[in-house]
RNA sequence: GCCGGUGUAGCUCAGCGGUAGAGCAGCGGUUUUGUAAACCGCUGGUCGGGGGUUCAAUUCCCUUCACCGGCUCCA
C-alpha cells in the first residue's frame, strides 16, 4: 500500500501540462498540478466553491494530478455532480462514525441515493433503532469538525489486502476487492491533515497513519469539513448483495447538503410529500379500507373513489372501443387443468390463492387474466384478415403477495388490470406496440403523470429460442424508436417468457412504481397450440402481446391520489359544487341552482347546516370540492352566484349560465 | 417472508404498574351568520387479539394479527 502524491510536488516542475476547460479554452499548467491547484489559478471564489473534477467524463478528486491535454472541468457547489461527491463521502463519515460506536460492526457499501445516501453494516449482536441515529450523528459530527482529509490510497498488493481484510474480519470487503482486485482497486482513508503551522516540530506521524479507511473508488470531497448540514434518516435491513439466502444486513438512511438551509428545505420538502400519501389523504377524505376481517391487501372502495374509479373505467372503455379493442368479461376461477396448461401452476403457483375442492374438482383464482383471453381467441377459427385481435378487459385478478410488500393501494393481493390482449401477426408486432404507446401516452397525459419507459431484454433463464428472442426484442426496440420515447435498457430482466417494455411512475416520496406494460409471449400460443390461416393457407402461429395502461386500477389510483393530493379534478369529483347559504332564508334559491346545476349534469350539494358561511367553506375547502358557492341576499337580488374556487379563491360573482360557461 | 418500528375513542395524539385523557369529528341545544374553525352540553375506549409475571397490567414479558420504513418480489 502506497500513498499517492497528492499535493506533495516534488521538485519536478521543469515540465508543463496544458489542460482543457469546459469553454474550450487550454490553461497552461505546471506539470504535478492538480485540480486543486487549476481552481486556484483561476479564481480564489472557485477554489472556495469546488468541490471535485470531471475529468474527461469522469468524477475525480479535486487534488487528482492532472495530465497533459485532459478536459477538465470543476465541479462546484452549484454543479448536482457536487452532491454526489459530499454524500458519498458523508457515507463513509457514516460508516467510521459506526465503527467507532460500534467496534464489532463490519463495514460493506455506500452508495449515493437520489437526494441522499445509505450505507449496509454488518454489526453481530446489535439491533440498531431509530434511537441509535443521535449518538452516530454526534459522532459523525466530532469527525466532521474535526476537518479529516479524504485521501485515496492504491491497493498495490490485492491479495495481501484481502488477507489483512479478513483479519480484519472484514469478510465483505475482503468479497469485494477480490471481484475488482484486477481493476486498479484504491482504498480511501481519513487523514489527519497537516499541522498548519507546518514546521520542524510538527508530528508527521499523525498524517501517515490513516484515521480509518474503506474500500472504495471514490471520488470524494477533499476535507469533511465541507459537509455543513446531514441527517441520518431511518434504519432498515437489507441483505448482502440483494439476496435473501446472504446475510441482512442493517441499512441506515441518511441525507447531506452544503447548507443547513439546504438540509431544511429538504425535511420539508419530505413532509410536504408525506402528506401526500395516498393512505394517509384516504383516511382524510374517506377514500378506501382494508379490513382485518377480510384480510390484508383487499381493498374497500368507499363511495368518493368508487366514484372516480367509474369515471376512469368509463374513459378507458370509450378510449379502447375507438381504438380498435373489443371488450370481454372472463370468470374469475378456473380448474387447475387450465393453469397447468398456462404454465402458471409450474411458475406462479407460490402466488396463487388456492379453494377448496368443488365437486372433487381443484379450482385456483386467477393471478391472470391471459388464459381467459386465449380461450376466446382459442374457441373459433382465425384467418390472418382478421388479426390483430385485441381483447380487453376490466380483469379482477388475486396474487398472494408476501405480506411485508404490501402497501396501500400501490401494492395489494386483489387488484383489476385494465388488461388486453394483441393476436398478431409477427409482422404486424411493431405498429401494434407504436399503437399501444401511443395509447399510454394518452392516457398518462389525461392524468398529468409523468412516466419512464425500459426495456426489458431475455432473462437467464427462458423459453423460446434465440431467434424468436432477436426478433420480439428487435419490434420493441423499434417500436421504441419510431415513437420518440426515451427508455432504459433493462438487459437480461424480461420475462421467462417474452421481452417487455415498462412504464414506471413515480410516487410522492419518489417510490418508483410499474404502471403500464407491453410484454411479448411466446409461452402461451405454444401452450395452448394457438394457430390462425395464413394467406397461403397455412396455419401459424399468433405473436402475443400482454399490455396493462393503468397497470392496476388500484395502484393507479393510488398515484393519482398522490399526483393530485387529493383535490381531483373535476371530472373525477364526487362532489363538484358546494352550494353554501348564508343562512336558512337563502336555501329556497340554493335549491333552484342545484336544480339548474343538476340539469346540466354537474353534481352540486347544499350545506344547510347552522353554521357560519366562514366554517362551510373551511369544510368544502378541505374537502377539495372544486367549486364552492356562496349564497345571500346580494345574489337573491341580483339573480347571480358568487364563485370560489378551491385554489384560486373568490372569483367574484356572475350568473349561473356564465358560471357554466366557465367550466367548459 | 426477513430486519427494525408502531398499535390507546371515527381521526390526530397524551398517559405508562394502582382498571384511561385532550383536540377535532359525531349527537343535542343556543346562534341566522358574507369567503379557511360561533358558543354551551353530551355521547363515545374489555388501551389490536391471546397467554404469562404480579395483590394489581393499557403499562413488564411471550406469542399472534395488522400497519409503517426498508430488503426481496411485483401491476
Amino acid at each position: 500500500m502506497s500513498e499517492s502524491a497528492s499535493s506533495n510536488k516534488s521538485s519536478v516542475e521543469s515540465k508543463v501540462i496544458n489542460v482543457i476547460l469546459p469553454d474550450g479554452s487550454t490553461r497552461q499548467l505546471s506539470s504535478l498540478s492538480t485540480g486543486e491547484d487549476l481552481a486556484k489559478e483561476i479564481s480564489s471564489r472557485l477554489l472556495k466553491d469546488s468541490i471535485g473534477l470531471e475529468i474527461n467524463g469522469e468524477l475525480a478528486d479535486l487534488k487528482t494530478i492532472l495530465k497533459d491535454q485532459d478536459k477538465v472541468k470543476i465541479i462546484t457547489i452549484k454543479d448536482a455532480q457536487s452532491l454526489e461527491f459530499l454524500r458519498h463521502s458523508t457515507a463513509h463519515i457514516l460508516a467510521c462514525a459506526v465503527q467507532k460506536v460500534y467496534p464489532q460492526a463490519k463495514i460493506t457499501i455506500g452508495p449515493v441515493i437520489q437526494d441522499g445516501f445509505y450505507y449496509d453494516f454488518y454489526i453481530p449482536d446489535t439491533n440498531l433503532s431509530t434511537e441509535d441515529l443521535p449518538k452516530i450523528e454526534a459522532e459523525m459530527q466530532r469527525i466532521v469538525d474535526a476537518g479529516l482529509e479524504f485521501r485515496k490510497i492504491q491497493i498495490t498488493n490485492p491479495d495481501e489486502q484481502i488477507k489483512e481484510f479478513i483479519q480484519q474480519g472484514e469478510k465483505f470487503k475482503a468479497e469485494l476487492l477480490e471481484k475488482f482486485k484486477a481493476e486498479n482497486p484504491t482504498q480511501y482513508g481519513l487523514f489527519h491533515p497537516p499541522s498548519p503551522e507546518g514546521g520542524a516540530n510538527q508530528d508527521t506521524s499523525l498524517s501517515q497513519d490513516p484515521v480509518w479507511s474503506d474500500l472504495c473508488r471514490g471520488p470524494h470531497i477533499a476535507n469533511t469539513k465541507q459537509v455543513k448540514a446531514f441527517k441520518l434518516l431511518s434504519v432498515s435491513s437489507a441483505y448482502w448483495h440483494g439476496d435473501e439466502k446472504q446475510e441482512s444486513l442493517q441499512r441506515i438512511y441518511g441525507t447531506a447538503w452544503f447548507s443547513k438551509a439546504d438540509l431544511e428545505a429538504y425535511l420539508q420538502r419530505i413532509e410536504e410529500a408525506e402528506r401526500r400519501d395516498h393512505r394517509k389523504l384516504s383516511r382524510q377524505h374517506e377514500l378506501f379500507s382494508t379490513h382485518d376481517e377480510a384480510g390484508p391487501g383487499l381493498i374497500f372502495w368507499h363511495p368518493k373513489l368508487a366514484f372516480l374509479r367509474a369515471r376512469i373505467e368509463e374513459f378507458w372503455k370509450d378510449l379502447h372501443e375507438d381504438n380498435g379493442y373489443e371488450l370481454v368479461f372472463t370468470p374469475h376461477i378456473a380448474r387447475r387443468e387450465l393453469w397447468e396448461t398456462s404454465g402458471h401452476t409450474e411458475f406462479y403457483m407460490d402466488n396463487m390463492f388456492q379453494m377448496k375442492q368443488i365437486d372433487e374438482q381443484e379450482y385456483l383464482l386467477k393471478p391472470m387474466n391471459c388464459p381467459f383471453h386465449v380461450l376466446i381467441f382459442d374457441s373459433t377459427r382465425h384467418s390472418y384478415r382478421e388479426l390483430p385481435i385485441r381483447l380487453a378487459e376490466m380483469g379482477t385478478v388475486y396474487r398472494f403477495e408476501r405480506s411485508g410488500a404490501l402497501h396501500g393501494l400501490a401494492r395489494v393481493r386483489g387488484f383489476t388490470q385494465d388488461d388486453a390482449h394483441v393476436f398478431c401477426t409477427p409482422n404486424q408486432l411493431v405498429d401494434e406496440v407504436c399503437a399501444i404507446i401511443k395509447l399510454i401516452d394518452i392516457v398518462y397525459s389525461k392524468f398529468d403523470l409523468k412516466y419512464s419507459a425500459e426495456l426489458s431484454t431475455r432473462p437467464e433463464e427462458r423459453i423460446g429460442e434465440d431467434g424468436i428472442w432477436d426478433m420480439a426484442e428487435n419490434a420493441l426496440k423499434k417500436a421504441l424508436e419510431q415513437s420518440g420515447l426515451a427508455y432504459q435498457l433493462n438487459e437480461g430482466d424480461g420475462a421467462f417468457y417474452g421481452p417487455k417494455i415498462d412504464f414506471k411512475l413515480q410516487d410522492a416520496l419518489g417510490r418508483s412504481w410499474q404502471g403500464a406494460t407491453i410484454q411479448v409471449d411466446f409461452n402461451l400460443p405454444n401452450r395452448f397450440e394457438l394457430k390462425y390461416t395464413s394467406s397461403d393457407g397455412n396455419l401459424e402461429k399468433p405473436v402475443m402481446l400482454h399490455r396493462a395502461i393503468f397497470g392496476s386500477l388500484e395502484r393507479f389510483t393510488a398515484l393519482l391520489i398522490e399526483n393530485y393530493a387529493g383535490a381531483f379534478p373535476f371530472w373525477l369529483s364526487q362532489k363538484q359544487v358546494a352550494i353554501l347559504p348564508i343562512s336558512d332564508r337563502h336555501n329556497e334559491y340554493c335549491k333552484e341552482i342545484k336544480e339548474a346545476l343538476k340539469k346540466l349534469k354537474v353534481r352540486a350539494n347544499i350545506d344547510e347546516r347552522a353554521e357560519k358561511i366562514g366554517a362551510k367553506i373551511r369544510d368544502a375547502q378541505i374537502e377539495q370540492i372544486p367549486y364552492m358557492l356562496v349564497i345571500g341576499d346580494k345574489e337573491i337580488d341580483e339573480k347571480k352566484i358568487s364563485v370560489r374556487d378551491r385554489r384560486k379563491g373568490d372569483l367574484g360573482s356572475m350568473s349561473i349560465d356564465d358560471f357554466i360557461e366557465s367550466l367548459k
